[in-house]
DNA sequence: ACCTGAACACCGTTCAAGT
DNA sequence: ACCTGAACACCGTTCAAGT
């Protein structure tokens, strides 16, 4: 019989890992503090002291998990290819935590959020495009939506059970709406 | 001293005014089946009798109620105005109730939001459009997605109580980007 | 037919108390 | 320092009861 395992230690990550399985698998309307604490072996009680602004901090932390990319711009050649894989990159990242989009979507970014924007912006400025906040603003509202629409087709609805498969259609209606803004902003 | 005045007979229209009401201006973290009760000066469970599906059925008639648009085509000259118009409408209806902005991104299209869907497809593809059902796709993307960062951007956050004052750096914002989107469908 | 009151299981959060 | 137990005010929803 194996003994009891000692309790791993409660962390900021452990949680915000935990409320994200929760979120995906049952929706957000499921994640509440007491499953939560269930999920980590824990009272519910014990959260607070780990994430002191309680639930509204806790989904804060999500929407900002799941708006946080890195690009590296050395591999792109034009500001046309780099603002291409910012976007997949936003997209994936979004499409990997399906039960946070309408935090991701509601929330003003902050922290690693904020950072994210900022450095977008810079890099499509420094690779020569004219407008890089304009870009970047409609660049974000494409993969929001993008996101947001593909999830609606794909019937991940809230409360629902379904994993994300990746999505063929999906993919190529991004590519195809990508491309499409990406040569528009080309002749702004 | 004015007589109490008779109550005014309970109605899915109503429930649904109030509930807007209340979502837009205290978030939609505090539309509670009692506080909606109490703006209609009844009850909490009389709500029941007229909205037979409880809170979801709720939630799911406000995402319809700001995503059901109508457009009248022979206002357009082009399938490019014509798209412009259906944006437009769209996006004016998100941002007359932000604050379930977030229902109308998640909840899968139904009833006439799902017919709004099938007209504007049906129209473009009158107009002349090659493929129509993608680029009503890649068009709803982007007004979602424009609303949302526009949201961000104006703070108005789910708890606060700012009223949605129209944002002229956010209107030229959205005809920058879809300028920029509808070019790009015209070269595919 | 339409609304109410009481009740049930469940929330988020506090606070003093344990270790 | 980290977690628990009990408590409080508040949820959504049911069901029998009133009119």
């Amino acid at each position: 019989m194996p003994a009891k395992r000692p309790p791993i230690p409660l962390s900021r990550e452990r949680i915000i890992d935990a409320a994200l399985e929760i979120a995906d698998s049952q929706g957000l309307r499921r994640l509440t503090m007491r499953r939560l604490g269930d999920a980590l072996q824990v009272e519910a009680m014990a959260i607070y002291h780990h994430l002191p602004g309680g639930k509204e901090a806790l989904l804060d932390a999500l929407a900002q998990h799941v708006t946080t990319v890195e690009v590296d711009p050395s591999g792109a050649g034009s500001w046309q290819e780099l603002a291409a894989a910012w976007c997949r990159a936003g997209r994936a990242a979004l499409l990997a935590h399906p039960g946070v989009l309408s935090l991701a979507m509601t929330k003003p970014p902050k922290g690693s959020a904020a950072a994210t924007i900022r450095e977008q912006t810079q890099q499509l400025g420094d690779a020569g495009l004219a407008d890089p906040a304009g870009a970047v603003r409609a660049l974000r509202a494409y993969v929001f939506g993008s996101v947001a629409v593909e999830l609606q087709q794909t019937g991940w609805a809230d409360p629902k059970t379904q994993p994300v498969e990746p999505d063929p259609d999906g993919d190529t209606a991004f590519e195809q709406g990508l491309s499409a803004l990406i040569a528009g902003l080309a002749q702004a």
